[in-house]
DNA sequence: TGCAGCGTGATGGCATGCAATTACGACATG
DNA sequence: CATGTCGTAATTGCATGCCATCACGCTGCA
């Protein structure tokens, strides 16, 4: 797995066929999550829209949904500027990721998976445990990404998954900037094993409160780490 | 309580303040919402601007936040549609409003209300109540979103009262459809005054359950009278 | 009658134009 | 030096213009 594939099939092929603004919204939330445009960071208009080669009108269409997403706010005069994310938006963040991703859980452990959907969980795992071996935090923090992803969108439910996407693009930034502080999530990983075993048992219950207290877990350490070390980014 | 203020404060007085595409917005999510503009029906652009007054530009970014609500879908040569709900569209919805207001109302227990607060709910309980005796059924439902709008607006987690008014403003025409088809929603009364008094107890855990039931129970009773009745708007 | 190919007009994506608003600095005054 | 006022330039909100694309109907042929 690539170090982050937010570019998805955003790649600016010679002449993409795609709409400018959703190459615009694709590429600015790429930079965006990747902080090569850093919280707090403030862009005209016209600015990004000579960066990117195009008028104002897709990258004006392309920060409504960005702002809708909470990753930057207009401001009318001083161009648009890139969120910060605070600690207690962390833990407005966390709050719901842990109930979403639990329920998501629930779900696909009652409905059952069939094998190939099975192996996608468990080829994240695995990817997990090798890079944890490797102390690749980087790739370690993708297959993670990948496994909570799969959750969501094994659960059936299109709108549960695309509003988990949405929170857990708002939190990315964050995560990443932990990613070295925290201790070796080896819990992580223990963790995710249990949830897949309680999908393959067909256990609902458990694998709700496996992933609940997991991701519970996940948010209170970097809140902790958050508090500890950050200057809060204006 | 008036029969529905998707307007807030969205009136349009003489010379309107807010920007075109707010008034667009708010505008046409009103004439969704009150069914002026219904389910599978398509709009040109153009024709949206000339009704609102306005030129194209203010009504595209309009719909661009409307499509990501998914309260329309934008189809390149047929105009913006409409999009009906279906029924396992409701499902979706469901599942995840009995989880969120849950969480909301947990935490509005654990955290716990002043006197003022206390009001808000208690108005709406009453209200119900009242609009119950007098059969109006439209008052009772408007009494009914301020009261689970309340809860969510007093968690204190900001995320989680726009994701739940985006997802209840989607089942919102669903439920104005199967209003005067449902039994009267005496059950509804009697579960919203105990998670009052478990608010008021400060028991979180009650306040969870008893919610998140009551949602289930109202999901349920929907999807039914859906099932059973409803053509599936195309 | 059914279907395929073609032409035309409508439509939306995007660029550009324009004017109102406002941030900001210069300057004056206490 | 602090504070207030004014003028100007920059920026945005929105209107408009333009062109490629596509839907749809018409015609012709099987």
């Amino acid at each position: 797995m690539s170090k982050s594939d937010f570019a998805e099939h955003a790649a600016a092929s010679p002449a993409d066929r795609r709409s400018q603004t959703l190459r615009a919204y694709h590429e600015l939330r790429r930079r965006i999550l990747e902080n090569e445009m850093p919280a707090g960071a403030q862009y005209l208009e016209q600015t990004l829209a000579d960066e990117l080669g195009m008028s104002r009108t897709p990258v004006r269409e392309a920060l409504i949904r960005l702002s809708d997403e909470r990753l930057v706010e207009v401001k009318p005069r001083h161009g648009a500027r890139v969120l910060p994310v605070s600690v207690s938006d962390m833990g407005e963040i966390y709050e719901l990721l842990s109930t979403l991703e639990a329920i998501a859980a629930q779900r696909v452990a009652e409905r059952g998976l069939n094998s190939g959907q099975l192996a996608r969980l468990e080829t994240a795992v695995a990817g997990m445990d090798q890079s944890l071996d490797r102390n690749d935090l980087i790739a370690w923090s993708a297959y993670d990404r990948e496994f909570h992803n799969a959750i969501v969108e094994l659960s059936g439910n299109r709108r549960l998954a695309q509003v988990v996407a949405m929170f857990r693009d708002q939190a990315h930034r964050a995560r990443m900037q932990t990613l070295t502080l925290r201790p070796k999530p080896t819990q992580s990983n223990r963790d995710h094993a249990a949830v897949v075993a309680a999908i393959r048992k067909r256990d609902g219950n458990t694998a709700y409160e496996i992933h609940r207290r997991h991701r519970q877990e996940a948010g209170r350490m970097l809140l902790r780490l958050l508090a500890g070390q950050k200057p809060e980014g204006l």
